[in-house]
DNA sequence: TAGATTGTTAATCGATTAACAATC
DNA sequence: TAGATTGTTAATCGATTAACAATC
């Protein structure tokens, strides 16, 4: 860790990061961090790029937009590595999330438990059904939508995930940006327009089917 | 919809589409079944590209992979490149899915509805807990994941989505290799490993919000 | 030292955009 | 006809890969 000082530095320049970078260093974290459960100490590019499909290469250029991070002749030590991509995505820190809308799926991700040790805890939901405000689910309160700029700032709460029937997604979006959230993942199955300084990524479940549907076609048709 | 006879083509040739492309078709289909209930009778490339923050070139281009689908001078009519997009993703014909594990996601995906008019239905739910075996959610039966071989043939099942945990993934998809699935939804936050005829595409909510994360940060360090 | 593996540059490959003739 | 918009080609831009000196 000591040796890593000084080492890493970039991410200040205007080097744009390709998303697709960013997307690849979350799965390199998440193998890293099978790979120290498995009780390794250290990994290669080439390791890292075979459990995951990619070469050798696209690793070490993919963490050469950070930094330096590996040992020539040795590879990368997971723990270091571990360390500093967490520090790069920004979860070295805990992210405070809400949830909005309390249907099936909601529901589901509250009672999901796996964010906590990733940097990511649940501290609210919302809701526009009376019934359901004021209940707990999880351990967490479900407050109401209108309520989300006052809590938000309490908690401070900076992303949320929208769990609304694809009619309300918009209305969601918009008190999202009057409660100047940082991001959004969006489950309904619509295109919602925020600000500029608000990111969001969809997570479309008719749409990931689609592609599967298209390959397995592309297949048949071969 | 005669006016489109014989003018797509394509597809046959080695021409592989980049698997962006799909993608965006999925984009682009599901805005124009908003346009439609909308009661737009046509739309433009530039028009679906300011919805999606594409190009207009972008759109078509995408849509020159498969054919030709709009009439210089006017646009496309929606219900045409409707039609024309579920043909090329295969979803002008029913798909059957099954869930794999029926925890908090797992029903939450058993009680989500948007999926039936987009081509897929879910027709059964697997578990390896004997007191959900036999029973009922959503009106969907709990099969053993034994038996998902039995079931997938029975049923007409092709693709499925895993909602199990982590450490139970990679087991699961060596069932659904075995029942000969041609694709899959991974819900569980590890790689799992498939056979190269089999599909996948994966969802790890701790990576969506480790992209908002890293999105927010760079955004506060300018 | 010999073997392994990094970080980085240059070469290749692929995807996006701009431009425009053809068309309605 | 004039205006709009397509499909497609060529130009641009960006991302991936190959190669290798530097390092342990």
């Amino acid at each position: 860790m000591s040796a890593q000082k000084n080492r890493s530095s970039d991410s200040e320049s205007g080097n744009s990061v390709p998303k697709a970078v960013v997307n690849r260093l979350s799965l390199y974290l998440r193998e890293l961090q099978h790979a120290v459960n498995s009780g390794h100490e250290t990994t290669s590019s080439s390791q890292l790029g075979n459990l995951l499909g990619f070469s050798d290469a696209q690793v070490r250029k993919d963490l050469a937009y950070f930094g330096q991070f590996g040992y020539p002749g040795i590879g990368y030590r997971c723990d270091e590595l571990i360390a500093a991509i967490r520090k790069i995505l920004g979860t070295d820190r805990q992210w405070h999330i809400a949830v909005v809308g309390v249907g099936n799926l909601g529901r589901a991700l509250l009672g999901y438990k796996g964010f906590l040790q990733q940097g990511f805890e649940l501290v609210a939901a919302f809701d526009v059904d009376r019934d359901r405000v004021g209940t707990k689910i999880e351990g967490v309160e479900i407050f109401h939508l209108d309520q989300l700029t006052e809590i938000a700032k309490k908690k401070n709460i900076k992303l949320a995930m929208i769990a609304v029937p694809a009619a309300a997604a918009q209305q969601v979006a918009d008190r999202i940006a009057d409660a100047h959230l940082e991001g959004v993942v969006n489950f309904a199955p619509v295109t919602i327009s925020l600000p500029d300084h608000i990111s969001q990524v969809g997570v479309d479940l008719a749409i990931e089917l689609e592609q599967l549907a298209f390959s397995a076609l592309k297949r048949a048709r071969r």
